[in-house]
DNA sequence: GGGGGAGCGACAAAAAACGTCGCATCGCGA
DNA sequence: TCGCGATGCGACGTTTTTTGTCGCTCCCCC
């Protein structure tokens, strides 16, 4: 039966792109591992003649020869993305493009064109190319420009995570001046909050996870030495709930608002939480309460006082005294006339 | 040569998800119009040989049969996706997740669920299985929850935007009251805000363009009805621009900050605009002065409000005096002493 | 009831794919 | 510098698969 197929398949999935390669001993090696009995020589033929219909590239600079795709090869996928998989890819796309650093993005280049043909050819049989005019994505978090990395950085530390190995790396530290330092750190984890990304690694000899900007890493390399976690092991949500982005856990707080219509109607559309209550004050509808238990967090802060006086906190009293003490110095810092 | 193997290929791709099918027929009709000169009976061949390797599924209810790849096919996806790549991909849907209604996100569970597949056997290879634990988004917008929609609206809509075909719908207006009317509808754009996704179209025979909540949309259908575009065109980021979404396009303006050393440092890792400048403004370095030329949006003063009073806005005055309002509408609220 | 399209079994010719062998080449270590 | 082993590759005859064609049957729809 047809063998030729299913062998040709996987070979095409076990070549990697450009900067990796597989020599045929290896990719040969790989099919018998997963049960196709062949001849190594079947496997070079089948790459020569597979490399006339697609885009290899066969690397002879030293002797095992080792065969890739090119970094630019189209992505072939089956079954073949559909244009409202195509649309929502690109959805994603957009937003992500406010988070994650250029370079991040970089990779899922091939996916992003591939939607971006099926959307052009779909347009294309309704007789129209408008089709990036008719999606946009506001967002709303801070109005930032996520930093510029180096380009390899990112690469260079994504795969330390993956593999678990050491990185020794370059980093200019916080504190003021443009004094780099060199250390070699145990990566634990990745981090992305809002335009910064971070890794999370121990450094050196020592055993206290930190966190370090990516942005801030000026040139990261991979060591052969494994990564190890700290003694006890490491968790990564015990680490963020102590605070070390500015994210401490807060405590759950049964939340208490009074809000002015509008923001009433843009929470009863996206609730604070599942067990969020709205009741009118009045017969206009022009005030409302709100109650709903939420976790007490530091972006629920900013949030509340970035809605200014169309929200007023009732509960908790230690919320309320909380920004009602923020808004006396902000009282002070604009010299805004007393409240009477 | 091989013609075999090009054949199968583009046949397998040609072949859509399940809720569509293609019948042999179609199948090779669509071959021989991409160059492919073969006979029917080799395509019917071609697809029972390929059923036997592959997920895919006939449709025997009506006769020209149709076939389709199941919707759990997993995504076959040439050249493989890398882990680095992987890890992005879960990186991006993770974001999304606060984002877009889960229903959207549907269409990608089979690029996840690869992706997944990819990185579990990458941490496998070194022996661990901790992968998930590596790995956060911390958002910077605010906390609210998406809505949940109907669950084929999403598809729906998406298929009308994607065809521009004019859709049925029900829709339960924002005005109080659990009043739903139907219409029918040009859908133009799709517009995504934090937690809420919107549909812009126009309704029945009126000409301007309106912003629907897809989760107000209870039920949508699609009509044969080719959508229209208004006279004279849409513009949707026009459409945005004059304030459809509280996102109204502001002037360019100089911001003029003050900051405390917290949030200078932020801004220094993650400035406003490209031309900003920080500068301190004594010698121990806990107030810093920023300009920056930025547009002045509702986001940006939600955002600089929510910074409370680490942040001083000394111009614009117009923004100063905007906030200096906002401000003494707090202290009155909230019943803050005399500033003096 | 009949016409046409679709699905499918069979067959023989044609075209590959395949394993094997042997030789040339290259890299590495002695 | 030499030699060994691994790798790449051309050639060849056999084997297997593929492919076009024909014809029969079934089913739907007119």
């Amino acid at each position: 039966m047809s063998e030729y197929l299913q062998r040709r398949l996987l070979l095409m999935r076990l070549i990697p792109r450009q900067p990796r390669k597989k020599s045929a001993p290896e990719l040969y090696e790989e099919l018998t591992e997963r049960g196709i009995e062949t001849t190594q020589r079947t496997v070079e033929r089948d790459l020569e003649s597979l490399s006339a219909l697609m885009p290899l590239v066969r690397d002879e600079r030293s002797r095992p020869y080792g065969w890739s795709w090119t970094t630019d090869a189209p992505l072939l996928d089956l079954p073949a993305i559909d244009p409202e998989t195509a649309l929502t890819l690109r959805v994603m796309d957009a937003h992500a493009s406010a988070l994650l650093p250029p370079n991040a993005r970089h990779r899922l280049i091939p996916y992003m064109e591939r939607a971006e043909t099926v959307l052009e050819q779909t347009v294309d049989n309704v007789g129209l190319r408008t089709w990036p005019d008719r999606v946009r994505v506001l967002g709303g978090g801070p109005p930032l420009q996520p930093p510029a990395l180096t380009p390899e950085v990112f690469e260079t530390v994504q795969h330390g995570v993956l593999e678990r190995r050491c990185l020794d790396v370059h980093y200019r530290s916080r504190s003021r001046g443009a004094v780099t330092k060199s250390y070699r750190i145990h990566p634990l984890a990745l981090v992305f909050r809002e335009p910064v990304s971070y890794l999370v690694a121990t450094i050196g000899p020592y055993r206290d996870p930190r966190h370090l900007a990516l942005h801030r890493i000026l040139h990261a390399e991979l060591a052969d030495e494994p990564a190890e976690d700290p003694e006890g092991g490491f968790d990564l949500d015990a680490f963020i709930a102590q605070g070390a982005f500015d994210y401490p856990e807060g405590d759950e707080v049964t939340l208490q608002l009074r809000l002015d219509d509008g923001t009433a109607f843009h929470l009863s559309e996206a609730p604070l939480a599942g067990d969020q209550s709205l009741t009118p004050l009045d017969d206009e509808g022009c005030l409302y309460e709100l109650h709903a238990t939420v976790q007490y967090t530091a972006r629920l802060r900013w949030w509340l006082l970035g809605l200014g006086s169309a929200v007023q906190v009732l509960a908790p009293e230690s919320l309320r005294r909380d920004i009602a003490g923020e808004i006396q110095r902000l009282a002070e810092l604009y010299e805004v006339p007393s409240s009477g």
